[in-house]
DNA sequence: GATGAATGAGGATTCATTCAT
DNA sequence: GATGAATGAATCCTCATTCAT
């Protein structure tokens, strides 16, 4: 009854998904428009039928994945796991994220995420609620003598999250093996030297 | 036989400075050539009277720096001390120099050292050097038995320097304290978060 | 045979009449053909359903009017009235169509019969048919004696209807006062001051 | 002492020069802005290198000229000449204007005066000081006796004004002869017309 | 008749870079 | 060294128009 709208035929998508590409290759501010609505098949203002402008096509890809991203991380707070679990359940989800798609992690990170100056300004909110769930979750096991408190929380949600983004750094760069095993590999490691420290 | 220029005529610097202060204000894509000129308070011209391109004013910038920032590791890495004592000297050495010119660090982070697919791409090796000498300060500490080697040297490098990172991440967004008790602080909690963990 | 529209969904009538809004308000060239859409409450295809271009639109408002306008002068002409009678009717109805449709009047003013190097080129005959006509009425009476004929009669028009064109003009910017009044009296010293002149 | 920049150099005025003949023969809003730097024989970014805005182009000749109308209308007021005279040397002047530099002229009065939803509103005030100058004019001769007052100053100089922009626009239509007779012929028929009126 | 997705030519504007002075 | 006029490639965005449904 709905119209079907094949997946095939929805060319908005069909956007989006080349813009990942284009952004991922290029970079926001090397690629043109032009590229993006070559790399997707269609014409050139038919990516302007759907978006205000190029910069509307990167905020509709970083919120979409971002508030993905948000819900996951609650969901691993509501559960009732210990702290470890938990942010073994996040880490995975992150990494898990690239592994699935690369190229769109690559874009959010790397041209939104720490672009201080454009977008990571514009989306600055929806980024910070992200290092707020973590701190909470390490509030939360400090208050429950899970975790030490002699680090703050905030603080210790950003060494967690600097850990997992430097070792997507890494893989975007070129610069760190990519294979299943790395990526499961890293899951663990991330959650070990934050938890467990590096000292014998 | 050259004249020694002073300081105050030595338009080349006077022109590096400004490119950090217009850098870090707009963004290396979002400002002009001749905004730095104007903040210099020189003719745009002279700009390239002094280097190639836009792009060769922060390739200078960056390489003036980072080199400071390798030889403080290397240092660092000779002196005899112990594993924790080296990263404790690094970390303080990273965010001391924040303290000291926290413009010239913003962009160096936000335009070179994360840019994935520009100028993070051109020096790329002198990025992964410093990692290098990271994972071999971790490495011998393992050998020596100072730090577990359940995770690999390569691996602890970049925790510890993702946890900087986001740490100076934070101040650059203007997301977290910057006063001289959370600089001595950040330090501390580094390497604590990453040589001691966060579980009780 | 055809099924009488009523006018309620007419719509070709209701895209003409949308049109001189959008039009007025916004000018020809800086008005989309997407605006005139929206006023109409309509798809923008339909626009190109009733008509074959922006321009079609324009042009027909112009000649629906300007034909209207021809016909009341000609009437007037035919009338046995003197001369300055005849020039107060016709002033009388340029100033009573403005009256009753300012917006539309704007249009054919500001959008046609002055864009010289655009519809005022295209239309031109159907505007110097106007003049045409005027001048006949003056030549008229120079013959009779009612005018003197030391003027040309297709000056004498010109300064006619340059001097309703000015009033118009006034009402447009917004410059000149609009109320019922001031229409009437407006006829009045058209008439007075093209006839009699200002001198004492 | 002072550069001299013979006017061939003057690069700035060449570009306002070739402005003018590229916006008479074909239209402000019809023209590129590499139509004027072609006629200028110019490269295309010096026109934004002296201005801001293709509109800036069109505000700088309009000011450019109506100042220069404003003063001279200024200077007939302050003559101790009869109110006809005034009107002689007012429409005198505006003719010789045009007879010096049509395609100014021609700019100015489709382009600017005659734009209500453009640049005539940009420059209301500007256009509007012309008519109270004249309406000035028509005052202080309705006071002194040359003039009757049954019509209102405003009014009086609105008749005048339109009468020689139409008869200008007659030459910028091709509809009117142009020869320095004409020219001549017509401020005399825009007095004539004005002061003594059509009747016998 | 009616819709609005799709097209793509067109044009303003920016700005890194060159070079004559 | 120093200036800033001059260049022109590059690219975003607009919007009239077409056409499948």
């Amino acid at each position: 009854m709905a119209t079907p709208a094949r997946a095939s035929i929805d060319k908005r998508r069909i956007i989006l998904d080349a813009a990942v590409r284009v952004f991922a290759r290029q970079g926001f501010h090397t690629c043109r428009v032009s590229d993006i609505a070559d790399e997707a098949g269609v014409a050139y203002g038919l990516v302007y039928h759907y978006f205000q402008s190029k910069d509307e096509v990167l905020d509709t890809l970083f919120l979409e994945r971002w508030d993905v991203l948000l819900d996951a991380i609650r969901q691993v707070d509501a559960s009732g796991e210990p702290a470890r679990a938990k942010l073994h359940a996040i880490a995975g989800f992150i990494i898990d994220s690239y592994r699935h798609d690369p190229d769109l992690m690559k874009v959010i990170i790397v041209e939104v995420t720490r672009a201080a100056n454009s977008f990571g300004a514009a989306h600055l909110g929806k980024i910070t609620e992200a290092y707020g769930q973590i701190s909470g979750i390490v509030a939360q096991a400090q208050r429950r003598g899970e975790f030490r408190d002699s680090v703050s929380p905030e603080f210790a949600a950003m060494a967690f999250y600097g850990a997992i983004e430097q070792v997507l750094t890494g893989w975007i760069f070129g610069t760190l093996d990519q294979d299943d095993d790395a990526y499961e590999r890293a899951k663990g490691y991330v959650v070990e030297t934050i938890c467990d420290g590096l000292e014998a």
